[in-house]
DNA sequence: CGCCTGACCGAAT
DNA sequence: TATTCGGCCAGGC
């Protein structure tokens, strides 16, 4: 294998992605919690920043509030997505985000 | 095994 | 509304 295996926490933040529908969004907070690990935001967002595997919805991971929080490379580049998916963001924070945010249903 | 970092969170100021 | 601060967790060294 090239690369160490993953822990089962990684694997199911990566499946939590996976899930994510169009046009809707999440919170690190959220991920961490559908993951198993209440609390582990952080960990979330570290995941995701040396997450490799591609096709996978990074930009509908937004930080609590609704806030459009970070991004690897070009933060300006997953504003421009999530408008992309019909999300109205408003300085840094998607409006309606109550609206928007998916559950995990 | 211990210390540091970070695409975070939320309460307090 | 903006800024600060402590807490939380996995990964890298």
């Amino acid at each position: 294998m090239k690369r160490p295996s993953p822990t089962e926490f990684t694997r199911r933040v990566l499946h939590v992605l996976r899930r994510i529908p169009a046009g809707r969004v999440v919170t690190y907070g959220d991920v961490a919690r559908l993951a198993g690990r209440v609390g582990a935001a952080r960990a979330v967002g570290q995941i995701m920043a040396r997450a490799e595997e591609p096709g996978l919805p990074y930009h509908r991971v937004i930080a609590a509030g609704g806030r459009v929080g970070g991004f690897g490379g070009n933060p300006q580049m997953k504003a421009s997505l999530l408008a992309a998916e019909g999300h109205v963001i408003r300085r840094g924070r998607i409006a309606n985000f109550a609206a928007r945010r998916w559950d995990g249903s």
